[in-house]
DNA sequence: CCAAGTATACTTGTATACAAGTATACCCTT
DNA sequence: AAGGGTATACTTGTATACAAGTATACTTGG
């Protein structure tokens, strides 16, 4: 899979991935990132030709995007969807719709040992801060909201996120790359937020969990809009001045 | 795609569905009927001889029921998971929440032209009954829920659908052929539920949604659970003797 | 008889080949 | 010149071939 293009998924969460996956992952940021736009059709001979893999991965990784919503399979050529602040609005529907059906569930568990490791996580995300390091830091974010999903063992509510993950991966860890260099004082906000969720499941505080849901949502989707336009703009090609 | 054994996912559901969607059709229903036991594993190769086709469709059906949470993908082989009662339970969680938030969306549009096609879709499941077509009756039934889940065109609530439908297609199917034979009479107070439901949905009134949302479930789910454990206890080759 | 190592018979993942169907473009006829 | 039909260059879906890795079973040495 040797291929002109420099890839923008980190190469180190593919370790043990397979050339699917590789593929899948990549054709999903570059779509998320606006580097292929909403509307061009893929066709699975190209893309094989693009990666210089053959078209059993190409189809797998199709089949998978397909399930994530951001492509459409069609008779002839997969369309791109892509993420258009409607999808992202909705994907936050979803987050909040799981989110808050775990934290009541929560409520009836000890969450002794579900604190320890999210602290631990807060850990790593300040330690990913102080290195700059916006890769790392959204990987720990992820786990962080996955680390509370998975602990109430609810198989067909991790269903619901290991669907929504990918994109939702894809998403952040776009908007902290920018972050990290445009924003970086958003950083800390982000890291209260989380520590106030934390705060809300070890005293099971229902109000508490809610404000700091929605003000990690606001948080995430008001402010990350304009970053946002602005970066789908830039892949687009439209060249900006100040250097 | 011919084979010896007969298969009981219904044929004309499959006209113009590919080899792979087929296999993973009749895997599906054999799985949750009990017929492929919890806990099997099952080999692509194996699976092609028996299906009488190549590995190219077992895999994409393998797939498919892994992102559906009846199979696990493992280094060798796929595991088959199944439906316990707690995956029961945990489906109809999900279905529970996304109604609810569907019809909280419903609140705030127009559902005439809605509540006229629900309307439609119970004439038809009258006439199922009438002619005591288990299968129609399925898929009717089925039908209704996913017009309203579609009504509120929200893509990501549609994809969390799309994930459960075929497992819950298959589960109300099973349950629906034994109830044709052996519980003729529930099949008037589904209806029932379903007219409360639609009641619901035309006056907005929640209180009445939530009403025969639990009905719905508690009769599909407390009253199925005979049925069902003597389905599986029947599949697993236990003889009856009352012909 | 037991242990260790090798050989074998599986497994999955990727590549390639082939068949069937569809849209486009070109050519021929009117 | 315009319309219809055919040819072609695509598309996807399925089958097969091949490579790499893993568990099991057997064999061989102690």
């Amino acid at each position: 899979m040797a291929d002109s293009k420099e890839f923008i998924y980190p190469e180190k969460w593919l370790s043990k991935a397979s050339t699917g996956d590789r593929v899948a992952s990549e054709l999903r940021m570059r779509i998320i990132s606006g580097k292929i736009e909403s509307g061009t059709i893929l066709s699975e001979n190209k893309l094989a030709a693009d990666f210089s893999v053959s078209r059993s991965p190409v189809r797998d990784a199709l089949k998978v995007l397909a399930s994530e919503n951001i492509i459409r399979l069609e008779r002839m050529g997969a369309v791109v969807i892509g993420l258009t602040e409607k999808e992202i609005n909705e994907i936050y529907d979803v987050r909040l719709l799981i989110e808050t059906f775990v934290f009541e569930r929560l409520a009836k568990l000890d969450t002794h040992e579900l604190v320890k490791e999210l602290n631990k996580i807060m850990e790593m995300m300040k330690i990913a801060i102080k290195y700059e390091d916006a890769d790392e830091f959204s990987y720990q974010d992820i786990l962080f909201h996955e680390t509370i999903i998975r602990s109430i063992q609810h198989s067909y509510v991790l269903m619901i996120w290991s669907n929504l993950k990918p994109v939702m991966e894809s998403f952040i860890l776009l908007s902290m790359r920018t972050r990290f260099k445009e924003k970086y004082e958003d950083l800390a906000r982000i890291i209260t937020n989380h520590e106030l969720y934390i705060q809300a499941i070890g005293t099971k505080d229902r109000a508490l969990m809610i404000k700091s849901l929605h003000q990690n949502f606001d948080d995430v989707q008001g402010k990350v809009d304009d970053l946002w336009m602005s970066q789908q703009m830039l892949s687009k090609g439209v060249e900006q001045e100040h250097e």
